[in-house]
Parts: structure tokens; sequence; C-alpha cells
DNA sequence: ATCCATACCTAGTAACGCTAGGCATCGTAT
DNA sequence: ATACGATGCCTAGCGTTACTAGGTATGGAT
């Protein structure tokens, strides 16, 4: 999977692991891998920043959890997220349609 | 559309669109743009780098023809950019798919 | 004791598509 | 005649993104 295709796909991804049940960065990454196949296997690198971001955009809420002796950070969609994640997912199927017809790949 | 969603996409959509007859980057913006239902309504300063980017990969070869007294820069798939693009297909379809996967959009 | 999984963070980097400007020709409408 | 839009090309610099590479710390297993 060539990540450079992930650019502004992320949000979609990040928001859609989020929207039934909350979870902190650790698991948000073990979702993406187990529910792609193996294919979103991302670093926290990418994570945690994203994470952030989209708090300040006012789509996430956080709250820092103790378990087990670990501190974790729980992140749950808001009233906007939920909006924006719709948004996200419409644009995501214009946007693969449009690659449909152009190049006649397949999804 | 947004148009972060077009990184690491833009390739597969320019290989494809010169796969059967070569075109000039004028014909590549107006095909993009009928072809996509005018969902991929892309400028020149994203088209003309662009080209010239994969003519450095060596996927593209280029000429310049003359028409109605206007120069044309004319370009064609190379061996190797038939082979991109079949590979730009794969990955787009294991892309789209481990969204879909994700995210239970549709496409 | 050592190592791996868990769990968080951030500064700096590379790549991308785009903005905004430039130049030139042709046909059409004023 | 001339102004304007469509055609047709180009590039320097910009903003955003995901990633690399490094850091800190705890718990459980070997």
């Amino acid at each position: 999977m060539d990540r450079e295709r992930l650019k502004g796909h992320l949000d979609l991804l990040l928001l859609a692991v989020l929207e039934d049940e909350p979870a902190h960065g650790y698991v948000v990454i073990t979702r993406l891998r187990e529910r792609s196949d193996g294919g979103f296997d991302l670093p926290e690198g990418t994570i945690y920043p994203a994470l952030h971001r989209l708090e300040r955009a006012g789509l996430l809420v956080s709250d820092w959890v103790e378990h087990a002796g670990r501190r974790r950070r729980a992140y749950a969609l808001t009233a906007a997220g939920h909006r924006e994640l719709a948004a996200e997912r419409a644009s995501w199927t214009r946007f693969a349609r449009g690659v449909i017809a152009v190049t006649g790949a397949t999804a």
C-alpha cells in the first residue's frame, strides 16, 4: 500500500474507527490494521498527531484513563465529529467513483 | 471533492488518461474533467509539473507538435508507463478496499 | 535482568498538489 | 482595430500532509 495514497483520507479512517466505540491511540492503530487486513499498518507518528489535530478541530474529545498502571487517552467523536464523518464518507464516494470512472479500475 | 484526497492518486489518473491515445496537457485536463463528470477539474499548475515528473521517471515520452499555429507537447506511455499503470490500478484497488472495509463507505 | 508489548509524545523531513504569476497564439465579438 | 476568451505552455514558492526518528515510561514474560 503506497503511503502517499493515504493523504487526505486519514481523517475518514480515524473518525470511522472511533465512531461506535471510543478508543485510545494504540487501539486505533490495532483496529486499523485488523479491519484492513494488514493494509493500514500506520506508525504512531502518524496516528497521534492526527488525533491531536482532530481534537483541536473539535471533531474528537479525549479524556485520560488509568488502566493497569498505564495511562491512556481515550478519544470519542463529538457531534461535529459525527457530522464530519458523514461528510467524509460522501466525499470518499465521490472521489472513488471519479477514480473508477477515469481509470476503469475496480474497487 | 476535497483536493487533499488526490495526493498519491494523480499518477494513476494521468497514466490512465494517456493509456489509449496520447494527448497534450490541455487535453489531459479536459479529459479528466469530462470522464469524472466534473469531479476532477485540475489546474494547470497541477498537471504540467506532474507530466514532467512522469516523463523524468521514464513513464511518459513527449514530443512537440505544431498544430494550427500553436505548439503542443504530446505525451504517450512508455513500456514502463504501461507496467506502472497496471501496478497503480492494483494498488488503488487494495487501497479502496481497505478504506471501504474500515469505514463501511461505498464506492 | 532482558526484552517485548503496551502507551504516550514531538521536532524535523519529504513529497505532494496548488496558487499565482508569466508568455504566446488564434478566433470572435465589439 | 482591438479587446477578450479559449487554447497552450511554464515555474517559483506555499501549505498541508504523513512519516521518520528519536524520546519517556509501565507491565509481563523469559
